[in-house]
DNA sequence: GGGTTGACCTGTG
DNA sequence: ACACAGGCCAACC
């Protein structure tokens, strides 16, 4: 197989954000991942800065690995992500958001560490 | 052509 | 909690 046009790349990181529920985030290695980029943390960044906000694509449901908005503290474009994740029902701890409660895919914690339920 | 820079991640100490 | 290293790779000096 040819390795897909950036372009493609591109098309396909969108795809992904775009079925992020709403009420979830997911993160940059997340979506990544689902794109078929398993290292490509970082293209995901550049794909959604290119973006700029304007298409109908949920931008502000990605977050980074620790839960946190991405973009500089306190810039035009953290706050618009702030307000939109609390619109739609998503908790901040400070400046975190718990991936348990409001990651996209929970398995990981989920999985090994299974609290009362059970 | 090379060096640096990111809306990043994971592992190690 | 912090620092550092290695990986990643298109865009930009």
């Amino acid at each position: 197989m040819l390795p897909p046009a950036p372009q493609e790349i591109d098309r396909r990181i969108y795809e992904v954000v775009a079925q992020v529920p709403r009420g979830r985030v997911a993160t940059y290695g997340e979506i990544a991942r689902r794109a078929g980029l398993p290292r490509g943390a970082r293209r995901v960044g550049r794909a959604l800065r290119t973006l700029a906000g304007h298409p109908p694509i949920p931008w502000h449901r990605v977050v980074n690995a620790e839960g946190r908005i991405a973009l500089a503290t306190g810039s035009d474009g953290a706050q618009r992500q702030r307000r939109l994740l609390i619109t739609e029902g998503i908790a901040f701890s400070g400046d975190r958001i718990d991936l348990r409660r409001f990651g996209w895919d929970r398995s990981l914690d989920e999985l090994l560490w299974c609290p009362g339920d059970r």
